[in-house]
Parts: C-alpha cells; structure tokens; sequence
DNA sequence: AATTAAATTTCGCCT
DNA sequence: AGGCGAAGTTTAATT
C-alpha cells in the first residue's frame, strides 16, 4: 500500500467489509476503482440483461462510468457510460453491492459480489493529448491541397464539410469544364457511399442537366460495389489514407515554418 | 498473494524488472492481466494514434484482446480486439514494453511503461451465461408469436432473418389480401429506417406491382421521420421492446409447461 | 434537446 | 474469408 503515490488504496483479498469500507470512500473521492470478483450482474433499462455468478473485472472512472469485464473480447459484458451516473455501494447480507443509475436513459445495473479478489482505488493522473491522424477529415484536406490525387487538372469550386443527408464533400470542375462531385471515404467503399453520391448526382442533374461526373475516393472498394458504381455512371478513385495523413502532416509543418519565417 | 485462489500473481508497487517477469508468465499462461501505471501509447494500422506519459489501466485478456483505459468514458482511448492477435512484452532501456500485434487488418498496438504500479495476473473462472432481453430479435420473435401486435387479422408468409441488401424482416398479407413488408427497428425509427423500407418496397412493386403495404414497427418515431413515411406511403405501429421480451419470456414458459404436462 | 453520421467501431450470422 | 446489419452501441458534430 505504501508503494506507490496515485494509488491512494490496494486491498489484496480483501474480507468483504473492508472492500466494503475501500469502494466506499473512492466513491466519495470519485476515484478510479478496480475490482476483481466473483459476482453477479444485472441491468435493466433499454433492454434487461441477467449474467450469473462469476469472475470478473470491474472499472469504476471518476466520471461515473462503470464497465463489467469478462475474461475475453472487447466489449464490456455490462456498463453504464459516465457523465450523468449515480453510483452507490451497500452490504445485502454478505455480499458487496454496486449500483449504478442514471436518466436519460432510465436505466440501471446492479452488481452483487460473492468475493473480491482485490481491491485497487487509484487517482490516476493523465493530462496528456490523445492525436488521431489518417481520418476522413485528413482525406479531405490532403484532395484539398493536391487536387491532382483525384485526377489531373481538376478545378476545386467547393469543399462542404457536411451539406443535407446525401452529402457530398467536395466539388470540382475537369479540365473539359465538366463539373466533378466528389465523395471521400476513409475505407473501403461499400454499395451505400456508392447509392450516397447516386442519389444526389442524380439531384444535381435533375437541377441542371449539364454533364455531372461523380468520383467515389476511397482506399480500395469490392469487386461488387465496382459493378453498381460503373453501372450507375460514376467513377472510383483510390487513395490511401495514410498518404493523406502524410501530406497533411508535411503541410501543417511547412505552414508552422512559413509562420516562422514571418517573424 | 495468497489471499485467494483466482489470483495467480499479484504485485503491489513492483519495481518494472519484477512487473516484466509477471507479465511474461502471464501472457507464457494466457491469463488475463491487469495492470496499473504511467505510460504512453502508440497505434499503427486502421488509423495511427499517439499518446503522451499518463495514468492508465491496461487489461489483457485471455483471448488476447488488450484495452487501454484512462479515467473517464466508456471506451478504451486505444486497444486490440481479442482473436488473432499476437501479444510481446520485453523490457526497453527502464521500460516495460507491451506490444499487440495482428494481421487482417494489419495493425499494432505499443504500451511503454515509465512506471508500474500494480501488476495482477489472474484466472478468471466465469462459465455463466449471458441473457439479453428486449433486443430486436424479441421483437421479431413476439411478432411471430402475435401478429396481431402489428395488426388484427394478419397472416404471416414468411419470416427472413436477413435478405439480402433491402433486407425485410416479415412478409405478411393482411384481411383484404394485400401483401404486408414489415420492418421491425427496437430504437426510435430514423429516417434510414423508412427509406430502407421504402427502397424495399419499390423494388417488390416493380417486380408483381400488386397493392403492397408497408409497415414500420419501431417503439417511437420523430414527427419528421412520420411525415417522410406518410409522404412515401407507408405505415408506422408502435410497439415496445419490453412488452415484446415479456410476450416471448411467456410464451417460452408456456412451452416448458407443456414439456412437463407431456411427461 | 434532437438529429445525424462516424468509429481503429465490435460482434455475430450467413453466404 | 467477405458482406451485411444489429448494438443497452458510444461519441462528436450540427441543427
């Protein structure tokens, strides 16, 4: 208990009291709490669930979020996102009782431990930054500073992030003065993306019917979905993201060094 | 560390060397670990992600899935599904190194700790099922059960789980004879849901252009999303999952009932 | 507050 | 193995 400085608390096999006494006060604390045990879990709210008695690992945050591990996968077997939780924690006969509740949904889960294998209660410290990179937004910006990854000699017009369901993101016009709607999908492309830029090529068109091309971009696409977009008269293009990320990322310095330069 | 069963090993502020040889054993047994400290962590693959010195909580499972936690939200800020992945710790100038690596899609997970400050190695023992209630198969399965939750004096043609893309949930024919498409959603139903239908429908009229209904069934829907319906006419019912999940827990306790009146 | 689309979605089912 | 759709999806963005 003594060994380290975040945790404030570190019960290992702890009698059921005194993990007990421990939950309780890092409730209070709003502490991050673990908590390995054997136990039973309940949920009731948007659906209902019932798991019976058995191993697992509990992940109380300090925002309230509590997740209920079983020993594979990924997901949660039970949980209760944080932001809007009530938590509390009582004795029912011999056993530790951990409920979470919230509105908004209504809903709530209920876990009951038999016995607890440990016990940790931690104030974890980490301010540090979380950078995603190669993102459909990365894609964006990479078409918007190089055209030419879609096709040659292409004229951007426009580039709205988000225009009514159908959307498109960016526009062009071709070195032949033919206008150019393009989609961009960070993966690969499925039959709905292609039905997506369909829809509104055929909007567009029905508006002015001048010559409108349709590009779908995306990493690759299925030999399938291909079919559907050629017999719907529009065309794919494949870029990779990760090449996206990189021009992004050279761009952004360059701009860090022109700022520089300025000065 | 002899406080009970389930825990193989179990390291309170263990200096990195000590929490290294843990976490070889552990990953040596495929047992699920646990583990608290200040560390960073990258990602390569579907995306790429970096993560600066910080407070997490790693868990790693026996099918190989490893999460990382930091002290708020539901989802873990990096991780690895279970499956196919390939795990490998080794110690990197002071450091403890943790990698995940998989194929299909190819991509990798780094942990880097700076800092330990508990390691717990344990075999969960958890063979309990799992139920869920009031899912959208309820629905489907109380629907079959009685039909007349969508409508009086409807007969039931066919039940597909999943048809290909339009996919329909249940054929019907109503008292006058017409063909019924029903769609059953368990969230309020979105405007996806109704063009979904509404493609579906399309496509089944120009095949037997016959009167041809169709029905969403969903617990609620936006006053918008109910005119677009309209608009395309076609028809809403509202029904509740819960009430679904009660009609199929009945019906199942009938069954058994039967069961033991036949022996 | 409600709606919409994205996610390193995951997961399961079916072809 | 690939495709499709649900999920107690969660989350962020936009109306």
């Amino acid at each position: 208990m003594a060994s380290h400085a975040k945790t404030a608390k570190m019960l290992d096999g702890p009698d059921i009291e005194r993990a007990f006494t421990a939950v309780r006060e890092g409730l209070q604390k709003r502490n991050t709490i673990l908590i390995a045990g054997k136990c039973t879990v309940d949920y009731m709210g948007r659906a209902s669930s019932g798991l019976k008695l058995g191993d697992r690992i509990i992940i109380v945050k300090e925002d309230g979020a509590v997740l209920v591990h079983r020993s594979t996968g990924y997901e949660p077997v039970n949980w209760m996102p944080g932001g809007n939780s009530i938590l509390k924690t009582r004795m029912v006969h011999d056993n530790l009782e951990l409920q979470a509740i919230r509105q908004k949904p209504n809903e709530s889960i209920r876990i009951l431990f038999e016995k607890i294998y440990f016990v940790s209660i931690m104030d974890l410290e980490d301010y540090a930054e979380f950078s995603l990179h190669a993102s459909e937004e990365d894609m964006h910006k990479a078409i918007l500073l190089r055209p030419e990854l879609v096709e040659k000699e292409l004229t951007l017009i426009s580039y709205e992030k988000k225009v009514r369901p159908g959307f498109v993101d960016v526009y062009a016009v071709d070195k032949e003065g033919k206008m150019v709607v393009i989609e961009v999908k960070r993966k690969r492309a499925t039959k709905e993306a292609v039905f997506q830029l369909a829809k509104y090529i055929s909007a567009v068109k029905a508006k002015a019917d001048r010559g409108v091309r349709g590009i779908l971009v995306a990493p690759e696409i299925g030999k399938d979905v291909q079919r559907t977009l050629v017999s719907l008269g529009l065309e794919f293009k494949p870029l990779d993201p990760k090449k996206c990320a990189e021009i992004v990322r050279q761009a952004e310095t360059h701009k860090l060094a022109d700022f520089f330069k300025e000065i």
